[in-house]
DNA sequence: AACTATTTATAAGA
DNA sequence: TTCTTATAAATAGTT
């Protein structure tokens, strides 16, 4: 755009590659706040002349432009470095596989099933435990049965309460 | 540059600043890229969306540049900021001041003046160095008068050593 | 995503 | 460097 057509390739005149940097750099620089102006973007421009004059510009500041480029720059990274990405799924299901073994291991116990590996000591707490469940299971029963007395139980918005504690929840209470 | 002129403030179509925005971050990043060609500059160019996208270009790496503006601006920081200045300059004046005053001292020293501070093996020290200093300015001297035999100086380049070995010189060369 | 009337940027010249 | 101006390039609004 002007009296005729260049090529884009470094100009060997250094007086006129001089002339041309200062129009071009004090045009990139006003689109590029255009730019942040018009499309509500956040822009950060740094440019060094070949003679290694610094000269920048940044819609917010340079430091939070670059901050957020880093930020940006790594999650990208994580996200398409198919290496790390793989790592994290197998973390992630390992993690799942061991919650969920524990989980099927207890209910089993729960059941009164698989309990060989159990010590007395193990065996108490788990008795007690399963107690303790069907105590609360009856008290919630004799509510629900017995009308609202309101004596030993908790008043507090009753008749909602009964499918939360039920033991099929997806939340196990015990150990 | 359209079918109308616009003002340049947010526009307020989300649809119309996408396009905008679309259009205008692909004319800033072509001319970056000719900017960093045709002016042999290194140009580092960094957009944020309004929804958060990254976009960048770097005529080199987005790495070097930013370290280059870090460093850039460190220096330029200091040279702008009075108070590192003025430290700057205080501690120069200090070293120069320091600098000065050792010579200052050796230099009456070698005076003969201002001998009080100085103990007794100090003395003899400063003694030897002006007998060696003497000698030497004999040796020279010797050498200016009684021709050039050959036999005990060095014999590169005599005619234009006595200059430069004179203790008028501005580099004193014993302590 | 294309088109095109206009505006804007800028190459060359002074 | 700065101004001018012819022309190339970018793009706003439209299709």
């Amino acid at each position: 755009m002007g009296r005729g057509k260049i090529v884009i390739q470094r100009i060997d005149d250094s007086t006129s590659r001089q002339v041309t940097f200062s129009k071009r750099r004090k045009g990139l620089i006003k689109k590029a706040k255009e730019l942040a102006i018009l499309c509500d973007a956040e822009v950060g421009l740094i440019i060094f002349s070949s003679t290694g004059k610094l000269y920048d510009f940044a819609s917010s500041s340079m430091k939070s432009v670059i901050d957020r480029y880093n930020k940006s720059k790594i999650e990208q990274q994580q996200l398409l470095n198919p290496a790390s990405e793989v790592k994290f799924w197998q973390r992630e299901a390992a993690v799942l596989r061991q919650e969920l073994h524990a989980l099927q291991e207890n209910h089993r116990q729960m059941m009164g099933e698989q309990l060989n590996g159990l010590s007395v000591n193990e065996l108490n707490s788990l008795e007690n435990q399963i107690e303790i469940s069907l105590r609360g299971i009856r008290m919630r029963k004799n509510d629900c049965f017995s009308g609202f007395t309101g004596t030993t139980v908790d008043s507090r918005n009753p008749r909602t309460k009964p499918k939360e504690e039920s033991y099929s929840s997806g939340k196990p209470r015990f150990i």
